[in-house]
DNA sequence: TACGATTGTTAGTCTCACAAAACATTCTAG
DNA sequence: CTAGAATGTTTTGTGAGACTAACAATCGTA
């Protein structure tokens, strides 16, 4: 229900029109499907839709749909700019997550999103490492000789 | 249906006899979810079910746990030693995530935390500063004059 | 303005995952 | 060895979410 939620905000944000076909086509299901959930959501007073005509957020509604947003994008960019996933993938994959993850944990990805993006330069060095490794499998200064110590969490 | 699975080979490798009452419980369901799932995952050919008896898994299906195992282990000690979530709720997230992780990204993840565990002593330093943040709310060496520069992916 | 194309809706069905209740089997303690 | 207790299964029902086919409204244009 949330995707349904986050495409008419997508849709109104892009000044499409919001009609049935185009929500459907966003999300890659069928009409009916469309007009099954607008019911649902219009129950629940998310929206506003009148048979054959357009569909409006409720207050209520946009609300929720910044929300489910704010989720997709927190972990859309991490999936980026962290991990050096493409585009296109990371979009799909930030589209499931996002109803996965619990508030705490998008609260630290969304930190430490927050802690890279706030690195003085272009980019922090070790994260420059990590895609080094991504791209070239180089671990960086890695110690061969000296067996691999375990880490102790706080 | 995953969840079962490794459900299965999780009570197993802890020495439990795996009963349908054990997984109900593991999992939190009702007992019959779980002979509904057994006999899916029976026809799949990835357990041995005999009516009222125990539940094996199949070379199949041990090689499937494995893999589920292995995706929700990653996750989860990413969530615990990387973004350093309590250790309940990230378990709980990871099996969640589990299921929406496409495998390159779980790829990337996999990489971040090798990267992570491969630095030479305890923890990498930015990850110990990304700590503080969390707790104390401290961006490191922020340069709040600058405005900030807009990174460039490669 | 009226007909065909487009868009939207309804009705009926499917799958999946779960649960409650009733029934069946196995275990266990007298 | 037998009566509960514990465990497991079947039946039946729910709800979400999707689909197809058939029907309805609206739009655009000749």
């Amino acid at each position: 229900m949330e995707d349904y939620l986050e495409a008419v905000a997508m849709l109104r944000s892009r000044g499409k029109a919001v009609r049935v076909k185009e929500i459907s086509q966003a999300l890659g299901v069928k009409m009916p499907s469309v007009t099954a959930a607008l019911r649902k959501l219009s129950e629940e007073g998310l929206v506003e839709h009148e048979r054959y005509g357009r569909v409006k957020l409720t207050t209520a509604g946009d609300k929720t749909a910044r929300n489910v947003f704010h989720r997709h994008e927190v972990l859309r960019r991490f999936l980026t700019d962290v991990l050096d996933i493409d585009p296109a993938t990371a979009r799909e994959d930030a589209c499931r997550m996002e109803h996965s993850v619990s508030p705490a944990t998008l609260e630290r990805f969304s930190k430490f999103l927050a802690f890279v993006e706030a690195c003085p330069e272009d980019m922090p060095p070790w994260l420059g490492n990590y895609q080094r490794y991504v791209q070239y499998g180089e671990l960086p200064r890695a110690r061969p000789l000296k067996p691999k110590s375990r880490r102790r969490q706080r």
